[in-house]
DNA sequence: TATTAGCACTCGAAAGTCAAGAGTGCCAAC
DNA sequence: GTTGGCACTCTTGACTTTCGAGTGCTAATA
């Protein structure tokens, strides 16, 4: 249905001023903020137009007017200009990027982190699901009580440990092991690693004191680990800043659920595509809990053909605007960082450690 | 001071009650509860003497008694009975520990988060701080773009990372850096490498590629990381189920500053040996944000003989005694895993890897 | 026909009032 | 030293009142 470009000017400014203010807003204040040169009244019946048509509503008879869900699903569509970063803050974006992702692991926990204090609202960041395979593996001797174990990833990750035992091996055993687990697991999925494969392996090497279960075990270990998607939350705590959650019930029944490792995302709708970045309003998201909030997503290129997403969790009067402008620097520096096979700048290599947060830790 | 057998216990009764029902606690309630076969009348009495000694106060004067820091602190150290968890419960932390800790990493990220759920309070996890070296060091050379770096740290943790180059490098290069970085950089501290040491490996190796500066780098940031104590904290937004942290603004206070790494300990104290349990009352905290919340620590044999910590921080109204049982048993556990050289149970190995939360990211 | 000024009306938020109830302090009696 | 009794205090919650922002409607105007 088409609106009168005023109608929507009009939207627009309820939409910016209670973005700004969190109260309803009124004929005057509207009058007086868009250029449009007309008085309250003329507003005003604008206004009961845009209730009727579904766009505003009132909290109570004699109130300023709210955005709908679907007036705010208009307004992101069609009315916010878009907000471009100035080259500073872009600059701003990627410094600060950079002074983290130096650091080694925990990636995902920096990059939600620094989501967070850029829009100041709750963050998350998120890897898909993927199959890592070993493609590589190397055994170190060390000493008759101790070996490292080396796995290469398919993800262009190394990931190692160190294993001492109570009792003595043999170099040469410590060798066979490694040449047979170089032929028998390198290019297998997590599933592929069965009991009799293990088994053949342990029998192959001769190996009589279970040292084939304990690198079996850190294989299945690892690759579970790079397997599964994972997430990471930060700043919860912003949330308390936001008049829509003075309420702590509220606040906390959110909290928790974002904390919990909440499923933001339509089970179905994967992780899209492209730099876009995708805006779920109110009751568009899935989650009961998040019925009433908005998030903002974006997606980055994860390297090793996968994506991830970064997103932030607001109310639904949320800055949509900046908080998209932000999330898109933010995903596009990600992407240079971590995707695409280019060489990466100067001692920075592909790594994106994948990090747990126990799904089951709901409560 | 010394106090009667009776004040005693009608404080205990006081302090235990207005852990359950956070309301100030009447005469009449306390006669009723604590077994000691006297009259409300006398009850006051007694709770007048309490006020005037300090132990307890009234928020008004007409209104029940509430404990002070300096009654919660006789509490703790004389009256409450201290909790002893049954078999299941212990046992119960010891599977839920396992369980989370045969995951790779993010160790402390997992003890922060169990142990909050534990207690249902915001709970953290600090490593100390520590100075690692590296004790052995190893590079595989995969092909001619590619090598991996293994760093063998004196924490009994392998580091490793795959390096990509854009240039072909030498096998024999390769080979004649790991020896050299296992003669120059094995033993030596974070503050000992320097760009002298860095460049004369470098002559020494003939590199003319720069390869030895991002060895280099690894390793610094490697140890760099290992030795930052670090922090992990989990579940803030359990504060606002707490009913003194009704207040929104209160609450944000406290969660922005515990999730900004707050320091929680004195600076001074170091983190003390021993299993027991530490317990910081109220104004007792250094912190001015801590000021009104307590916290009680445990601290836990992290091996490689340096300690870490496990706190807990909630209202100056805490049920003291069920969560210094808990930690107690959290950190013994913990303890028996990391700790003492003890060869570990089946699967498991030394391994705390060290977390990075920002220090600076406070806001 | 679209816009505007004027005005009565509505409703929520804030301030004020009041009664109920919990708990005290003190006194006199045991 | 302990207890019952009683007047007093202070908070809490319910109820009322007031105030003001903002509306919807109507009639006048461009």
């Amino acid at each position: 249905m088409a609106i009168s470009e005023r109608k929507k000017k009009i939207l627009a400014a309820v939409v910016d001023e209670y973005i700004r203010t969190a109260e309803p807003v009124g004929s005057k204040a509207i009058a007086q903020s868009a250029g449009l040169g007309c008085s309250p009244a003329t507003i005003r019946n604008e206004l009961a137009e845009l209730v009727s048509l579904g766009y505003l509503e009132q909290p109570h008879t004699s109130a300023g007017r709210v955005p709908t869900p679907m007036g705010y699903r208009m307004y992101v569509n069609e009315l916010m200009e878009k907000q471009k970063l100035s080259l500073e803050e872009s600059e701003e974006i990627n410094r600060r990027l950079n002074a983290r992702l130096q650091q080694l692991d925990d990636a995902l926990s920096d990059v939600s982190r620094l989501a967070s204090q850029l829009t100041d609202y709750p963050a998350l960041a998120l890897t898909a699901q993927h199959t890592v395979t070993v493609q590589r593996f190397d055994l170190i001797y060390v000493d008759a009580n101790t070996f490292i174990i080396v796995l290469t990833l398919s993800s262009s990750q190394a990931k190692s440990k160190l294993v001492r035992l109570p009792i003595s091996v043999d170099q040469k055993l410590v060798q066979r092991l490694s040449s047979l687990f170089n032929s028998g697991f390198t290019g297998v999925t997590e599933e592929q690693i069965s009991p009799l494969l293990i088994n053949s392996t342990e029998r192959a090497a001769d190996d009589t004191m279970g040292i084939t279960s304990v690198i079996a075990a850190f294989v299945l270990e690892t690759l579970t680990e790079a397997n599964t998607p994972s997430a990471s939350i930060s700043g919860e705590n912003r949330l308390l800043s936001q008049p829509e959650f003075r309420d702590p019930d509220k606040a906390h029944r959110l909290m928790s659920y974002l904390s919990g490792g909440g499923y933001i995302l339509p089970p179905n709708s994967g992780l899209d595509a492209g730099d876009g970045v995708k805006v779920l309003i109110g009751p568009e998201n899935v989650a009961e809990e998040l019925k009433d909030s908005s998030v903002v997503l974006a997606s980055y290129d994860a390297g090793d053909n996968t994506r991830g997403l970064i997103g932030v969790v607001g109310p639904t009067r949320m800055d949509y605007s900046a908080v998209a402008a932000k999330l898109s620097c933010l995903a596009a520096s990600l992407s240079r960082r971590l995707g695409g096979g280019e060489a990466p700048p100067e001692g920075m290599h592909n790594k994106l450690i994948i990090k747990g947060d126990d799904p089951n830790d709901r409560r």
